[in-house]
DNA sequence: CTGATTATGGTCAAAGATGGTCAACATCTT
DNA sequence: AAGATGTTGACCATCTTTGACCATAATCAG
C-alpha cells in the first residue's frame, strides 16, 4: 500500500464518533510513518480538501498543530456535486453570483449568506493586476471554503 | 497547551462582570506561571493589543502595575474604524482572522458571519502562485466588501 | 533634601519549536 | 513512453520562550 494511503487511513481513524475535528502534530505523524514531514502536507492537500468535505487550520511555532475539520458523511456526499461539478477549479464572478442566488432561492442557504458570499466573490474584491484565470481559480477556492463553512455551521445545530 | 494561551486565559478570567479593566503584577504573574517576566509582555503584545480590543497602561517601580482595559465601541463607530483604518489596503490572513474573531466576540457581527468571512479569507482560498502582496490586497478588498455587505444588511432592518 | 537602594516594568535579540512551499526525483498507470 | 501520482529534502515563515540589559518609581539612609 502506498504511504499516502496509509497516512490517509490513519488520520481518518483518529476521529471519535460525532467529533467534527481532529488535531495532529505534523512532525510526530511524519516520525511515526518515518517519512518527510512535507509528506503530511501532500496527503492533506490531496485527500482532505474542501471537495472531500474537509477544512484545514494550522499554526506554526511552539505548540503548533494541524486541525482537520470534517462535515457529516451524508452532507459530504451531497455537496460533492455542488463543489466539484458546479464550482470546479475555476468560476467567473457571474457564474458564482448565479450559483449563490440559486442556492438562496432553493433554500439551501440563506439570502444573507448568499449576499455575503457575493460580496466576497464580486470582481471588485479582486481588483488587482493578475490574470483573469487566477481570479477565477481564487474565486472557486473561496466559494468552496465558504460553502463548506455554511455546511459545517448547519451540522452543529 | 501553550504557556501563552494559558496566561491569556488566566488573565481573561480575572475580569469581574461589568468591570472595564483588570490590574496585575507582572512579576507575580510570571512567578505563578514559573516563566520569564518578559513572557507576560509577550502575551500582552500578541493577545491584548488595540486590534484585539484592549488598551494597556502600566507603571514601573515600587507599587508598579499593569492595567488592561477593554475598549468599547459602538457598532457604527466600529465599522468606520474597521473600513478606514484597520483593514486598509492590505491585510494578512492571520490579522484578518483576529479581526473577524474579535468582531464576533464583541458582538458587532454574528459568529456565523465571522466564520463565513474567515473561510473566505484563509490562505487556502488563495492557494495560487501570485505574490503575497497581491493576496493581502485581495484579502483587504474582499474583507471590506463583506463588511459593507453586513452593514447594508443591518441598515435595511 | 539627596543620593543610594530596591522594586517594578520594558525592550530586544537569540534560540527553540513548529508547520509550509517548491522543485527535483521516483514510481505507478495507461 | 508519457502523464499522473507519490516522496523527499532544502530552505522558508511563523510563533513561543528566555535572558541580558534598560528605564522608572518609591523608599530609605544620612
Amino acid at each position: 500500500m502506498r504511504l499516502s494511503d496509509a497516512i490517509e487511513e490513519f488520520i481518518k481513524e483518529l476521529w471519535m464518533p460525532d467529533e467534527p475535528e481532529v488535531e495532529l502534530k505534523r512532525n510526530e505523524l511524519a516520525e511515526y510513518f518515518r517519512c518527510a514531514p512535507s509528506q503530511i502536507n501532500y496527503v492533506l492537500s490531496t485527500r482532505f480538501t474542501p471537495d472531500h468535505g474537509y477544512a484545514i487550520e494550522s499554526r506554526r511555532g511552539g505548540g503548533g498543530f494541524i486541525r482537520i475539520i470534517r462535515v457529516q458523511r451524508g452532507r459530504r456526499e451531497s455537496f460533492r456535486y455542488l463543489l466539484q461539478d458546479r464550482v470546479g477549479e475555476a468560476i467567473s464572478a457571474r457564474d458564482a453570483q448565479i450559483l449563490c442566488l440559486q442556492l438562496a432561492e432553493q433554500g439551501t442557504i440563506s439570502l444573507e449568506d448568499a449576499e455575503l458570499m457575493n460580496a466576497a466573490l464580486k470582481p471588485q474584491s479582486q481588483a488587482v493586476p493578475i490574470p483573469e484565470q487566477m481570479k477565477d481559480t481564487i474565486r472557486a477556492k473561496t466559494l468552496k471554503n465558504m460553502l463548506l463553512s455554511i455546511l459545517r455551521r448547519a451540522q452543529q445545530q
